[in-house]
RNA sequence: GGGCCUAUAGCUCAGGUGGUUAGAGCGCACGCCUGAUAAGCGUGAGGUCGCUAGUUCAAGUCUAGCUAGGCCCA
């Protein structure tokens, strides 16, 4: 059967991989992968999980890329592969969105609206973008099963959860603590240090310098704040026991203050008068001593607690205690050298409260209180009623509380401090705080060393992740701050008794159920309740809060007959993800989950991007070593894989708030943007020529993104209907819109669409570089008004921001797209991830650096793929019909013989680098192979595959060609599944049809075949390569046509032993440098000289120090004399440093070099020398040859067919021209498949087609006869049938 | 401020264990081929290997410091 035709212009491949995508799902490839495998030794995989309330970014698709690879790959290696998807929905992102949605905001906001109806918000939300994730992983060939995804809110999920919960419990690991954290007062909710991390303000603060006079002396501690509203929860100063500290004299105030003995200079020249030093301390010294506090708060109105408290307002020790390394926070960077710690609001603060408040109770047993006087709404409490600043919000009480410090004469400076502050990232104009929480916490650092030594079990690529990013979070490990104080989140499964304490951490509904049948009646009402009202309460908020708040069961102590009620928390999302490995399968509740996780644990691969370090690389493995510590093997993942970020073209991270990301649809479906329509109004656009009709102004990056030159021609599409404007007729416009359409109707198969589109070229408005920027912003355009009134647009605000853009209506807002040529799609961007570098770097994205990859390799491979079925089909090669003339490759030519080694070593190579997982080499070895088969072998056939008939020399190529492809469809099958498939599809299915696994994806991978590697072909050949290489080099330096055939190469050889083998080639070589013949010459001192050099790396260890003086004695000598006594000796002496050297053939380097003067080039192989003498007889053979290409040229031009007769008439020729194509009349007329060809020597009529040879003028008259015979109709077949 | 990573041609990137003309692709220039043709190919010009010291006979490669960028954490 012939092959299917393949395009031979531009392939549209988003067309060529939706019908792949197609065929994947009408033959349930996926499925029978798994299923044809099911016996086979696992290799395990995890997924994961994303969220799914965001859409899915060119990171992602990485990340999926890379996770399909492996997967695929192993697969064909002959494992069984299960891939479970995974979707991560609990959590703060969801439930901003959720308030976002409802237009509130938040804690009391929440419990105003309800917290069961909000519940059940987030839970619809949580797949809000569910269709795009999965047809991005769809689309971009990602096979993993997405219908049986473990999800984390499920019923099933989160009882997993509980029970790993449950085990911590009673292994001791769960306590109840305090976490400072980043405080989002306003929304009532602690933000993670992520979310914090990217949210910094430069603003002014207020900057304090104030005294605190010591007991029993006449001197004050002088400290510094940027936080006044800190300064009444003051409860303790701390300095560094090791400094030095002075009391100065500030005579100005006449006061003693003591500061750091180094920061005194500093300090006297910020307050702008001297500083007089009386006195040194050191700073253990001051340790123990009392002050007197900022604020009297304390020490007046909380009788009894802190009056006359001597464990308060004391100057403590400022180190890190409980480090290991003297990490002291005093520093001397900026402030006094003595800290004010208010522990509710600081970290370092905080710790030296536990620290002493742990010391007091072992030794006092009392209380030492945290002293805090805001409230969690960032509100000062009634503390501060006396300065009227009850109720007031902490910034807001910054300058009263100065001004108060002031008036008692206090404040000894005051200023403004600039510098970066946190700000809510959700709502930028409210700064956060440090507040210190109540918590529940794990106990990891228990366990660390023995996490630390599982880590060391694990294979990290890149290798350095192991100990250094990943083993120094470790090293550093604190307790897990497991708790939120949030709503939509798996509930802690912590019940307390209210009336004697005990706690119980039951690990199932079950077990609930089982101290108290009732338990979840209210659940169970309310959903009875929903039904009644045709609506569904989802099961899976049985275990979500409101309703798991209303759960109560007697108290596990028969005695004490109390109730217990669950603490409020819900858990960090991060602790539900690293459940996976057993909540996937509901462990151990779920029936057979036991021998489902036994199966899957511990997995054979994950990989992630790099910020999942402190993520779920890390939950994954603290959460398995604690639950499972009897494992000996790493655990719960043998190898991971550590993606870079996705970054800009421009090396910047993309982001959605910058806009400087191009979207995935770019490569994946159609080069098209959308962008919002501003006018000449906008202040960027000012020194810009406003846009005439049919004209659009766009900014650099913009058009850069696009891939798209400065006028180029773009298709504007409206996004309104166009029921209320009347069309715009024009003929351009109708195009577009008819090939949009058709696209449309194949993609949704949709017939309608009523948009209106208008055709524009494009003017750049302004420039980028790597550092300056002018012009028009991203993501927005400028119209005429023309064609802002033709698409029924109205303008956008000009200040819009990149990511406000698809939230625009409809009318300010356009898609640009560039219809001339179709987007890369998935094998091209899965090939640029690939093959562009290591996946661990980060990688440059944009459509360009795509479309750069994919040439390199899948369109270079599509076209060699065409070339063997054009000519296959026209000789009607099939490999079943000519399975008898397949010919053993030893018995082909030498060619074919090296071609065939190469694809076996190629195939050694991928698998040895994809069984050590190293992809990006893998492609290499594929590139370097295609390179060679595209630009050497099919370029070097292409004589036999023209050739007449169908000899055994031109079955051996069609075979080996065949080969080729065939096998490198296997080869680049988990790389480019797309293509991969549709070259399998055309050359294995659709030849063989039954009895081959109709699917290339059900194959295994080829592991190539030893002994058809042939080395010393392939060093032969590389040689040759170079050989040619030089030749070329020659007839482009002497300006002499490839074409102009030439009479002589003469080669000198650096190794001249190296003729006989390189001999065998001469044909090749005559060939492709169009010489008639080649000759190798030995002693060639007139046009080439020698070159010794000494060969380092064997002489550098045995000569050492000796090694300067040896080159200069090589050098000395005459290059011609030593290479003769090489020759001749096989050894030299020399004389160095006043002893002897010997030097034998391989301690050294001969080359050879071109003299000048010659039609010669040389390189590291040798020297190619050419005869550039032309006679007569080979001007005429280049005549002939220019007349031919010129006439096959013009056939091309007419679009004749290939096998098309003519009648051929040559005008204007000049005698001798007409001389030279009498005598080839008949080869002319052959190679042109002329019938009849006319040779005249007058000058041809005006209608007549001219072009110049050598340096005449001649006429090329052509007329088509048509195509005739057999030829014509295997052509027709191959050429027409297109499905 | 700390940890880790990165820095090689105009651009995107390769360059085990140190070894002497530092590579590829793209882009550019020039050219070739014209029966793979809205393709294909060749040649060339482009580099103080971020900077500064050091170790060594020899440093893009090893060591230290610095600078810039990225990530994670403060």
């Amino acid at each position: 059967m012939a092959f299917e035709k393949v395009d031979q212009a531009i392939p549209n491949f988003p067309n060529l991989e939706r019908r792949i995508l197609q065929l994947w799902e009408d033959r349930k490839v996926f499925h029978r992968s798994l299923a044809e495998t099911k016996d086979r030794p696992e290799f395990v995989f995890y997924e994961g999980p994303p969220t799914a309330n965001g859409l899915p970014h060119n990171g992602h698709v990485l990340t999926r890329v890379i996770k399909d690879l492996f997967p695929r790959y192993m697969t064909m290696r002959g494992y069984h592969v299960e891939r479970r998807a995974g979707w991560d929905t609990h959590g703060l992102p969801v439930e901003v969105e959720v308030e976002k949605e409802l237009r509130i905001r938040g804690r009391e906001a929440i419990l105003e609206y309800g917290v069961d109806r909000f519940a059940e918000r987030c839970l619809a939300s949580v797949f809000r973008y569910t269709r795009e994730w999965e047809h991005m992983t769809k689309r971009i060939g990602f096979w993993v099963d997405l219908d049986k995804a473990y999800v984390t809110y499920h019923k099933r999920y989160v009882e997993s959860v509980w029970w790993a919960l449950s085990r911590l419990f009673e292994k001791g690991l769960l306590y109840r603590g305090h976490k400072v954290v980043w405080w989002w007062a306003q929304g009532g909710t602690a933000l993670s240090s992520g979310e914090v991390g990217n949210a910094y303000k430069t603003v002014d603060d207020p900057s304090v310098y104030v005294r605190l006079p010591l007991v029993g002396e006449d001197a004050s501690l002088l400290i510094w704040t940027t936080t006044p509203w800190t300064l009444p929860s003051n409860m303790f100063a701390a300095v560094h026991a090791d400094l030095e500290y002075s009391y100065v004299y500030d005579s100005e105030r006449g006061e003693t203050l003591v500061v750091a003995r180094e920061l005194v200079a500093r300090l006297s020249e910020k307050f702008g008068r001297g500083l007089e030093e009386r006195k040194v301390v050191l700073g253990r010294d001051l340790i123990g001593r009392r002050y007197t506090p900022p604020f009297d708060v304390f020490t007046k109105d909380t009788h009894g607690a802190t009056d006359g408290d001597d464990r308060y307002w004391r100057v403590v020790g400022g180190d890190r205690s409980h480090t290991t390394a003297p990490d002291w926070f005093v520093t001397l960077d900026v402030g006094t050298g003595i800290v004010h710690l208010a522990p509710a609001f600081g970290e370092d603060d905080w710790k030296v409260w536990r620290k002493e408040e742990r010391r007091e109770l072992e030794t006092t047993k009392r209380d030492l209180k945290l002293l805090c006087t805001v409230r969690p709404d960032g509100k000062m409490d009634e503390r501060l009623a006396s300065l009227g600043l009850e109720g007031t919000w902490v910034k807001d009480a910054d300058r009263p509380l100065i001004q108060d410090l002031k008036a008692r004469g206090i404040l000894v400076h005051h200023e403004t401090y600039t510098h970066e502050y946190p700000f809510c990232w959700r709502s930028d104009s409210d700064p956060l705080i440090q507040f210190a929480r109540d918590a529940w916490f794990i106990r990891t650092t228990e366990k660390i060393d023995r996490v630390i030594e599982n880590n060391g079990r694990v294979v990290w690529a890149p290798e350095h992740i192991k100990e250094g990013r990943f083993g120094d979070f470790l090293e550093g490990n604190v307790d897990w701050a497991l708790s939120r104080e949030r709503f939509w989140g798996t509930p802690l499964n912590i019940w307390v008794c209210e009336t004697c304490g005990t706690m119980e951490a039951p690990a199932s509904c079950a077990a609930i159920e089982k101290r108290n049948p009732e338990a979840f009646s209210r659940f169970h009402a309310d959903r009875a309740a929903a039904r009644d009202k045709n609506e569904d309460l989802s099961l899976d908020l049985m275990v979500h809060k409101p309703w798991i708040d209303a759960v109560t069961m007697p108290c596990v102590k028969p005695e004490c007959g109390g109730t217990m009620k669950r603490v409020p928390e819900v858990i960090d999302c991060w602790f539900d993800s690293g459940c996976m490995p057993f909540a996937q399968f509901g462990y151990p509740h779920a029936e057979g989950s036991e021998e489902r996780f036994r199966r899957a644990f511990p997995a054979d691969f994950i990989s992630e991007a790099i910020d999942q370090t402190r993520g779920w690389f890390y939950s994954l493995m603290m959460i398995s070593n604690l639950l499972f510590e009897e494992k000996r093997e790493a655990h719960p993942y043998k190898r991971c894989i550590v993606l870079g970020h996705v970054l800009d073209q421009f090396g910047k991270k993309e982001s959605k708030s910058s806009g400087n990301y191009t979207p995935p649809e770019i490569i994946l479906d159609a080069v098209r943007m959308e962008l919002a329509v501003v006018t000449m109004d906008a202040p960027y656009a000012k020194d810009f020529k406003p846009p005439r009709p049919g004209e659009a102004l766009i900014g650099p990056e913009d058009l850069d993104g696009l891939d798209l030159k400065d006028g180029s021609e773009v298709v504007l599409t409206s996004p309104s209907i166009s029921t209320s404007v009347s069309r715009v007729p024009a003929e351009a416009t109708e195009r577009a819109e008819k090939t949009e359409k058709a696209e449309n109707a194949e993609k949704t198969g949709d017939v309608a669409d009523d948009r209106i589109r208008r055709r524009v070229k494009l003017r750049v408005a302004g420039k980028r570089t790597q550092t300056t920027k002018t012009g028009l912003p991203r993501r927005v355009v400028i119209l005429s008004e023309e064609d802002m009134k033709a698409l029924a647009l109205e303008p956008a605000p000009a200040d819009v921001r990149p990511a406000e853009v698809p939230r625009l209506p409809m009318r300010q807002r356009v898609m640009v797209e560039d219809q001339s040529v179709p987007a890369p799609g998935a094998d091209a961007f899965r090939w640029f991830f690939l093959a562009s570098n290591p996946p661990w770097n980060s990688t440059r994205h944009s459509l360009s650096n795509v479309r750069a990859l994919q040439k390199e390799l899948p369109i270079k491979l599509r076209n060699v793929y065409s070339f063997f079925v054009t000519y296959a089909n026209i000789d009607g090669f099939s490999p079943v019909e000519h399975e008898k003339a397949k010919r053993p490759v030893k018995e082909r030519a030498l060619l074919e013989r090296w071609v065939i080694s190469e694809l076996e070593k190629t195939k050694m190579s991928v698998v040895l680098h994809m069984d050590a997982f190293r992809s990006y080499e893998a492609t290499q070895a594929l590139n370097e192979f295609v390179e060679g088969l595209s630009n050497w072998y099919v370029r070097r056939s292409r004589d036999s595959f023209w050739a007449e008939g169908k000899g055994p020399e031109k079955l051996d190529a069609y075979w080996t060609l065949y080969q080729c492809l065939r096998d490198l469809a296997l080869m680049i099958a988990p790389f480019l599944p797309f293509a991969a498939e549709d070259m399998y599809q055309n050359l294995v299915v659709r030849q063989y049809g039954e009895g081959h696994p109709d699917s290339v994806h059900l194959r295994l991978f080829p592991t190539g075949d030893a002994s058809r590697v042939d080395e010393v072909l392939s060093q032969d050949m590389a040689e040759v390569r170079a050989l040619v290489s030089l030749g070329l080099q020659v007839r482009a330096k002497t300006k002499i046509k490839v074409r102009q055939p030439l009479e002589e190469a003469e080669i000198v050889l650096s190794a001249p032993e190296r003729e006989a083998a390189l001999s065998q080639y001469v044909g090749i070589m005559q060939d492709e440098l169009n010489v008639r013949t080649i000759r190798f010459v030995r002693a060639a001192e007139e046009y080439v000289s020698y070159r010794v050099k000494p060969n380092f790396q064997a002489l550098g260890k045995r000569l050492g120090p000796k090694m300067k003086a040896t080159q200069a004695a090589i050098a000395a000598k005459d290059p011609g004399e030593l290479q003769r006594a090489l020759d001749k000796n096989g050894r030299v002496t020399l004389d160095v440093d006043a002893g002897t050297v010997e030097l034998t053939k391989e301690d050294l380097v001969v080359t050879v070099e071109a003299k000048e003067g010659f039609a010669a080039a040389g390189g590291p192989v040798g020297v190619v020398v050419l005869n550039t003498t032309l006679s007569d007889a080979l001007i005429e053979e280049g005549l002939f040859r220019e007349v031919l290409s010129k006439v096959q040229g013009r056939r091309k031009d007419l679009k004749l067919d290939f096998a098309a007769r003519i009648s051929l008439s040559l005008w204007g020729l000049s005698e001798r021209l007409a001389a030279t194509l009498e005598k080839r009349r008949e080869e002319l007329g052959r190679e042109t498949l002329a019938s009849d060809v006319r040779l005249v020597s007058e000058v041809a009529p005006s209608d007549v087609f001219e072009a110049t040879v050598g340096d005449e003028r001649i006429g090329i008259g052509i007329v088509d006869l048509g195509t005739p015979g057999k030829k014509s109709d295997r052509f027709d077949a191959a050429g027409t049938s297109r499905s």
